[in-house]
RNA sequence: GGAGUCGUGGUGUAGUGGUUAACAUGCUACCCUGUCAAGGUAGAGAUCGCGGGUUCGAUCCCCGUCGGCUCCGCCA
């Protein structure tokens, strides 16, 4: 090794050692007769003292130093002179009298900061990667992600699961994402597909009897980017057969517990994780994600609302629709002119959210206060006491009202209570939020196709007591079916299969699949599950989504050594990239040129 | 596929239909023996993303284009 110590981890105790460190040059401070060099590698900073007059030869090479450098010092520990002890430093203690300096690699002037936190062009940080990975914020959260795989290994390997490793070449599926498509060279005219996640394969490692299987696994989506979504992007994949529900569950939530415990030091707000059904979920929340940091919610109050002397309300009861109400805590306190501005900005966000409009009643401060507001002259004193009690008012709230299509309804009040949240800081930083969202109904409409679309995939199976819905209800139909949701991401979603041969073939007619057509989309699955499936059932976990939370970033890319620009571009390398005709050529392929938009 | 937004010395920002294009930092040189976002002095560094148009004149206004980002569609 070029070095015996870390920067970083020496400390006092370490004096009158002889060490020799070597790392990168993160800043020097010349004061002439006397340099200081701040040394830093990935465990940390420690600073250098070269003097002109003990040491002449070394101290005219540093003078030539810059920052990025590479270097290799040889050097003794010694505690700093009182007074110049540096607190914010770990290693602040000690310095390292420089005894010989050897120049390992000199460098460019980088092309932005490496050793300041600035905001910056974000084709630039791709463009340089592996300079911008040097950042000590990047380090840290590349650091943190190794060290929650790390312990997702030992936790699975210690519940006697095992790791197995799936194809990457795969075979295209019709049903979900768009798939990257691979050319054989070998068949012509045939493409394998990148798998969209190994969710066929973990099943096919149940009915090979390894009963408990995980993967940390690479999936590939060919969809536009988000924030929260990369073309290629890794989830923790895992199967387990002989259970239930109940029991992948546990599994998770302890996993992910002892994770936020032990690796962070973020404070988890629902412990045990809270559980919601779907229904639960979209009436409280209006979403199957709901940011749990915060307790905004709405409430319905159709009933009492379609009693009122309000024409919309009452029409919409009528036809139907729901009236929703939010209490927003002290909003309701503030000043005619204000509250004003406020209704005119939330209602600006609802109408875009596709709401007509957004109805609202300030409560008074004070006891016995006049309820300011456009409605409420239409709710009779009997009325908005029935509504406060149903609310559960408190003094200064600003109550909202949301009266549209359910779906609407839905849609407007998780982006109220997600603007909300932030515009009145609702939330601290150092929490997070874990809910299993469960009881999904099985089945979506599919009004374009007419026919029901499996809500999660077309494998999960039914509740068994709502089995008899399939012929009679499918709508009603509840799937075996868990999403876990952090902080208003979705960061895991599974469910329990589907192993006896008539419900899958019930599940296939339901979706417009006949005999033949899943023949030839899931034959291999069909006839494996016919060799004695042992009922199985697992669950997949965004890695990505789940670090980005944990280390508190607000885009997957900060976790990602090498991700992709929005148009799935590598500016780091330039793919995708052109190739030569004859590789095109080995792959039967020719290139249509793109049509001229005039 | 669509909408929005950004693009000005290396970096981060300011700015205006006519400017010597400003500030900070970085960079270069020199001074400096207790700095740690060191300090001081001097200096270099910008076809204002690219193309076209309007105009006597465009970094600024308009159109297009390229790139980044955010969002909708999409993401079983």
């Amino acid at each position: 090794m070029l070095k015996t110590h870390a920067c970083g981890e020496l400390r006092a105790e370490h004096a009158t050692q002889e060490v020799v460190l070597a790392g990168w040059v993160h800043r020097r401070r010349d004061q002439g007769g006397l340099i200081f060099i701040d040394l830093r590698d990935r465990m940390g900073i420690t600073q250098l003292v070269i003097n002109e007059e003990t040491h002449p030869e070394i101290h005219a090479a540093a003078k030539d130093i810059r920052n990025e450098w590479v270097i290799q010092v040889k050097g003794r520990v010694r505690l700093r002179p009182e007074g110049m002890i540096n607190p914010n430093l770990p290693t602040g203690d000690v310095e390292v009298e420089v005894l010989g300096l050897s120049i390992l690699n000199r460098a460019k002037t980088p092309p932005f900061y490496i050793n300041k936190e600035e905001s910056l062009d974000e084709s630039l940080r791709l463009r340089y990667r592996y300079l911008d990975l040097r950042r000590e914020r990047m380090q840290r959260n590349i650091i943190l992600r190794h060290e929650i795989v790390r312990h997702i290994r030992n936790y699975l390997s210690e519940r006697r699961f095992i790791e197995i490793e799936t194809p990457i070449l795969f075979k295209t599926t019709p049903e979900g994402a768009r798939d990257y498509l691979v050319p054989s060279r070998v068949h012509p005219g045939k493409f394998y597909a990148l798998p969209q996640s190994p969710q066929q394969l973990k099943q096919l490692l149940m009915v090979a009897g390894f009963e408990r299987y995980f993967q940390i696994a690479r999936c590939f989506r060919d969809e536009d980017q988000r924030g929260d979504r990369q073309p290629e992007f890794t989830q923790l994949d895992m199967e387990m057969s002989f259970v239930e529900r109940e029991d992948i569950l546990d599994l998770v939530e302890g996993m992910f517990t002892s994770i936020v415990d032990e690796l962070t030091d973020l404070e988890l707000v629902t412990r045990p994780f809270k559980r919601l059904s779907y229904q639960e979920a979209m009436e409280l929340y209006g979403s199957d994600k709901p940011d749990l940091r915060y307790d905004l919610h709405a409430v319905d109050v159709s009933d009492i609302a379609g009693r009122s002397g309000f024409s919309i309300f009452t029409a919409n009861v009528e036809a139907g629709k729901p009236v929703k109400a939010m209490r927003v805590p002290n909003l309701g306190a503030e000043s005619s002119s204000q509250l004003k501005k406020i209704h005119q900005e939330l209602e600006g966000l609802a109408k875009s959210t596709g709401a007509k409009g957004l109805a609202y009643m300030a409560i008074p401060t004070e006891e016995g206060g006049e309820v300011r507001g456009p409605i409420g002259k239409f709710f009779s004193p009997e009325l908005q006491v029935e509504l406060f009690e149903r609310l559960n008012v408190q003094p200064s709230d600003l109550l909202l009202f949301v009266s549209d299509e359910r779906q609407i309804t839905y849609e407007v009040i998780d982006t109220l209570r997600r603007h909300l949240a932030t515009k009145l800081n609702l939330y601290d930083d150092k929490t997070v939020a874990f809910v299993w969202i469960i009881d999904f109904p099985l089945f979506e409409w599919n009004a374009d196709e007419n026919r029901w679309d499996p809500s999660h995939h077309l494998f999960t199976s039914p509740y068994p007591e709502d089995i008899p819905l399939l012929d009679t209800d499918p709508a009603a139909a509840r799937g075996l079916q868990y999403d876990l949701a952090c902080n208003g991401f979705e960061v895991a979603g599974g469910s329990i299969r589907i192993h006896q041969r008539e419900v899958q073939e019930k599940i296939f007619e339901l979706i417009g699949l006949d005999v033949e057509d899943a023949r030839q989309k899931f034959g291999h699955m069909l006839e494996a599950f016919e060799y004695g499936t042992p009922p199985h059932g697992g669950i997949a976990a965004g890695i990505d989504r789940l670090v980005m939370l944990l280390a508190g970033e607000p885009n997957i890319r900060e976790v990602i050594a090498f991700p992709k620009s929005q148009q799935a571009a590598d500016l780091m390398a330039g793919a995708p990239s052109e190739v030569f005709p004859e590789q095109l050529r080995e792959l039967h392929i020719n290139i249509v040129p793109v049509e001229d938009k005039n």
